[in-house]
DNA sequence: CTGGTGACCGCTT
DNA sequence: AAAGCGGCCACCA
């Protein structure tokens, strides 16, 4: 059961709900580690399932999406997530209301804080 | 085969 | 407090 960093972070992007927004950092903690940002990016990039796998939901932690993106126009993704219900700021998603699991994140933290 | 890079983030000094 | 750098994965030349 070695299942490769790329299928650890499919997995957690599939799982991003509809109107919410997970950072690369995010889902890298999420995969295993944190420093698998980059990595999450370039998973992203391949983007084996472009159905199944939910990249536009996925933005930087400044909350904006990146240009590179462009599988068909930047503002495309904005559009997308503005369907869903995600209101957009400059550009930007208000990641302290839109963002996955972000309260969880927060105890998480807390948890591992503790445990410190 | 080795080196470098990429849709990034966090830690260290 | 601010700035700089490293780091993990996979693919390309």
């Amino acid at each position: 059961m070695k299942e490769s960093a790329f299928e650890r972070i499919y997995d957690i992007v599939k799982q991003i709900p509809a109107g919410k927004v997970a950072t690369y950092g995010q889902v890298a903690s999420l995969a295993g580690n944190k420093k698998w940002s980059r990595v999450v990016g370039y998973a992203l990039h391949v983007n084996p399932d472009p159905e199944n796998i939910p990249c536009y939901r996925v933005v930087n932690r400044f909350g904006e999406v990146s240009k590179a993106f462009a599988f068909g126009g930047e503002n495309r993704q904005i559009e997308l997530l503005k369907q869903e219900g995600v209101e957009f700021a400059d550009g930007r998603v208000d990641m302290k209301k839109y963002q996955w699991n972000r309260v969880n994140m927060e105890m998480l933290e807390q948890i591992v804080k503790s445990e410190k």
